[in-house]
Order: C-alpha cells, then sequence, then structure tokens
DNA sequence: ATATTATTGATTCTCATTATCAATAAGAGT
DNA sequence: ACTCTTATTGATAATGAGAATCAATAATAT
C-alpha cells in the first residue's frame, strides 16, 4: 500500500476538475490544464481521473465511445443529434418501467437517445421551403 | 457511381449473416466466416458490414465501444453485469416516458444498464456463507 | 542533507475500426 | 474466349481514446 504524495499536478487537476460543474471528457479537461501548465502530460490526467474513480470521487460512464465524468452518480440520458451530433444531456425521474425487466440488482444506468435535434429541425424545414 | 460486383466474399458474410437471429459483433460474425475460409481478411469483413449499414440492410449501434449489429432497427436495452462483463438483451415496450423529455425526433434509442446480474449474486451470497 | 520511492512526462501499446494500396478478379465490350 | 477497365480483396498502416511502461524527477521520512 503505497502512500499518496501531493504534487503541484494533481493539485491544478483538482482544481480545474471543481470549476467544471457538469460532465467533462479527459480532453476537453486537458485542455483547460493545459492554459494554466503548458508542460504536463496528459497521461498524468488520466492517471489522476482513474485514482479519482477508484475512490469514488469521480464518476464516469461511456458514451460514444468516449469516456464521460461526472460529479455525481445520478443516471444519464442523452440525445445524441444524427446530423449535428451535438449531444444533450437530460435525466429522468421514474425508473419503475426498468426495474421490472432486470435480471440483476441495477446499479446505474445510461439512456442515449439518437434523433434529430430541434436546432437540425428548424433548418431543415427551411431548406425545404426552395 | 461505380456499381457493385457480386464476390463469393460478399456472398459467405451474407451467408453467416442471415443465419445469425439476433445480434452480433464483426468479431463474433468473422469467427463464423472464419470456419468456412480461412483466408479471408477481416477487412473485407468490416468494409461490407460498413456496406450494408449505408444501404440500411443493417442497423448498428455502440455499446460498450463496441458496434453491435442486428436485423431490425428497434430499440436495444441491455444489461451489463459489472462483474462477469456479460450482457444481456432485453426491450421495453413503453417509451412514453422519454418522449416528453426530448427536445428533438427520436428515432431511436438505447438503454444500458449496469449492475450485477444474478448469477453473480448468486455467487455472492453462497461465498458470504464463510 | 540524503535515501527512498511515488510520481511524472514521453512514449509505446491496446483494441476496435477505418484507410491505404498493390494485386486480383468480376463483368463489359469485342 | 480474350482483352480491358475498375471494383474488390487481403495485408498492413493509421486512427483515437485510454492504459501500460520506464527512466528521470521530485516528495517525504530519516
Amino acid at each position: 500500500m503505497k502512500k499518496s504524495r501531493k504534487t503541484k499536478q494533481k493539485e491544478l487537476i483538482q482544481s480545474e476538475i471543481s470549476q467544471l460543474t457538469s460532465f467533462f471528457t479527459a480532453e476537453e479537461l486537458y485542455e483547460n490544464i493545459k492554459k494554466k501548465d503548458e508542460t504536463i502530460g496528459i497521461a498524468t490526467v488520466y492517471r489522476f481521473l482513474k485514482e479519482l474513480r477508484k475512490r469514488k470521487e469521480l464518476h464516469s460512464y461511456i458514451c460514444e465511445r468516449k469516456m464521460i465524468y461526472s460529479h455525481d452518480e445520478n443516471n444519464h440520458c442523452h440525445f445524441i443529434c444524427q446530423k449535428c451530433d451535438k449531444i444533450t444531456h437530460f435525466s429522468i425521474d421514474k425508473i419503475d418501467f426498468l426495474t421490472k425487466k432486470l435480471n440483476g440488482d441495477l446499479c446505474h444506468f445510461q439512456i442515449d437517445v439518437h434523433g434529430i435535434c430541434n436546432e437540425c429541425l428548424k433548418h431543415q424545414k427551411s431548406s425545404n421551403t426552395t
């Protein structure tokens, strides 16, 4: 059991994470961190992110092949637009429809809805008037 | 617009796909195909799979970083065991809880439930009696 | 101040999938 | 049946997100 050491890199990453309020990817976090310290390696970020996950201080899940980190363990719902690839987060409250379907104990779940977002629907309509 | 040509590779892949009734990954399909033709390249399989997707003759979605192929465009629900990584498919019928949440037009959705499957729960219990 | 060892940053590796490319083969025209 | 054109193949390199490796560096206990 090796004891953890305080380093300026870890402190920087920690402070940048606490600044991020909702969801973020490792890449996004890294971009923010590099503005403060150009020399920090991405491996250090991934490493610390993994440590936080192990310590349950940060939660994560996979969406569209990318790991997404969040402060809370809530369930995650996404609307992924097939036109513009924009991902919008939303949450649902009732999960009774789910629990009775399962042959196991639920820990958390994730719903990914694919479709066309209102933004793209608008553009579609306006381009149809030609 | 280049015209498609019939090849024995495509015919083999097509016939193996039609043999698979539910969900499958490219790797699983490739394993089946190699039993019939040892020389076929995996690139050919991926290529044809992509073509079928483009022609909407096969549907696909991403689960746990892997592309999963299916014959129908139905919505896909998975129970992913955090212990044994086994994925079980199930389906839900009512989606009213979803539609009213969306700011866009729904095409299809996917629900991934993470938890401990009954199999692993059983083992957990039996190992607790020591 | 020094020894120990956790941590770093650069780099390599992994895994699933896609892109590249020279060699092959399908199908059209003769 | 025999060319000719070009779609297709299989091998291999490239990709992207993340993990593993490893020598150099820096925290901490002594």
